[in-house]
DNA sequence: TTTTCTGATGAAGATTTTTTAAAGTTTTTA
DNA sequence: TAAAAACTTTAAAAAATCTTCATCAGAAAA
């Protein structure tokens, strides 16, 4: 359970990730331009700071600098592409990390979750990154997946969405949803495409693909791990 | 309590609405075009707005920038499938969700409540989606309903009656109703269909279906929880 | 008690959704 | 830059669900 502050302009954005955070049980406060952002950083005592470059009153980079000159605050930068990363990454921002829109939501989580771990600890925690369920195992640090400690080869779409799906057993996804957080909240493309993905994923970690046994289909609304 | 505000030119889609939140105990207001919504809106101090795109005068998304203006009340468009929801979520116009017609009643008062919840508490409400009488357990949330502890399968319609039964027991629904509620306002299709399905939900929950214990016929009404 | 309704039940057919297969496109790799 | 791998789209086949209809049983009314 952590303190999150997600900064941007854009609600719809702002939206997907306050709801994807605190799935995972996080607190999380929303703010839309940059002297908000200042005021909230202030009054509150946030374990990371996502903060989008383009911003209304004040723009990412000054708020960056400014929360910097009262708070050590782990900070990831939303940036587009084409930015100067160097220079935001640089000690004249200080910005922990960044993220290129369009991003997706695992990938901030896995960039959120290494800094947190950076911070407290010092050192990578290696257990709690891999999930066991049955003969299935899954490493989220090495991307590698198991099935009776023997190597499966994944894509990075079919680890995206079983890393996903296993992380919240038995929370059904549509489709929608599904698209948003492995492809990222504006992917255009056809909600078909996770059809195939878990087709494909099933064929390579199910015994019977047309019976499984980790990733079902729940008729009408979408998939989920069990 | 809450005052609401339903806009629409459909006067069948406001009038169900209305029955339908009145029944929850709100007060509901009704607007059939965009400058009348706009006048409501200014003279009166909603919790919630409902607002359709489609409005004759002045369309719904103008309602939506010109309401901004002057008030933060939260907003729930009401939209046609197809339509660019990232333009109506964003900040442009500034709405808090959106629903895609034609839309179910239970949805729509599901978005509601959440975002009350929001405004109110500023955090969403994990507890309290878990219905529990006797043997029988829904889980609003996850759209999972157990007997015994052991999870029942039942398809979307099922579950959507036996949900709205279910939150409110005791109250007789007649078919037209659970038309209205579960099917949608404007469903064309025939009454006995409720019937079916009621069977089937018994099949499925109940220990002796010709002898229900949960869902019952009112003679001559309809049908109930208890 | 008989008649007339209303609800329950079973089953066929229609519809919707998912799975499967295959071809086309894009990206990565060698 | 060519080949291979990964991803996306499309179409069909298959499966699950939903709807309708016909019939039967039981409740209410006459």
């Amino acid at each position: 359970m952590y303190k999150i502050l997600v900064v941007d302009d854009e609600k719809l954005i702002v939206k997907g990730l306050k709801f994807s955070l605190e799935q995972d049980n996080n607190f999380v406060d929303a703010a839309y331009d940059g002297e908000e952002a200042i005021a909230f950083a202030k009054q509150n005592n946030y374990d990371i700071i996502i903060l989008d470059v383009m911003l209304p009153k004040a723009d990412g980079l000054e708020v960056c600098q400014q929360i910097r000159e009262f708070s050590n605050v782990p900070i990831i930068m939303l940036t587009a592409k084409g930015e100067d990363m160097d220079k935001i990454m640089g000690l004249e921002y200080g910005a922990d990390d960044y993220l290129t829109k369009p991003f997706n939501v695992i990938e901030l989580k896995a960039r959120i979750k290494a800094i947190l771990r950076r911070i407290t600890t010092g050192a990578p925690n290696l257990l709690e990154s891999i999930l066991t369920v049955r003969e299935l195992k899954l490493d989220t640090e090495k991307r590698r997946v198991y099935i009776h400690e023997k190597e499966v080869d994944l894509t990075i779409k079919e680890f995206d969405l079983l890393e996903l799906l296993m992380m919240n057993e038995g929370k059904v996804y549509s489709r929608e949803e599904l698209l948003g957080s492995v492809w990222g909240y504006d992917y255009p493309g056809d909600v078909r495409t996770v059809d195939v993905h878990v087709r494909r994923l099933r064929e390579k970690i199910e015994q019977s693909p047309s019976e499984p046994k980790f990733v079902f289909t729940k008729w009408g609304v979408g998939y989920y791990f069990r």
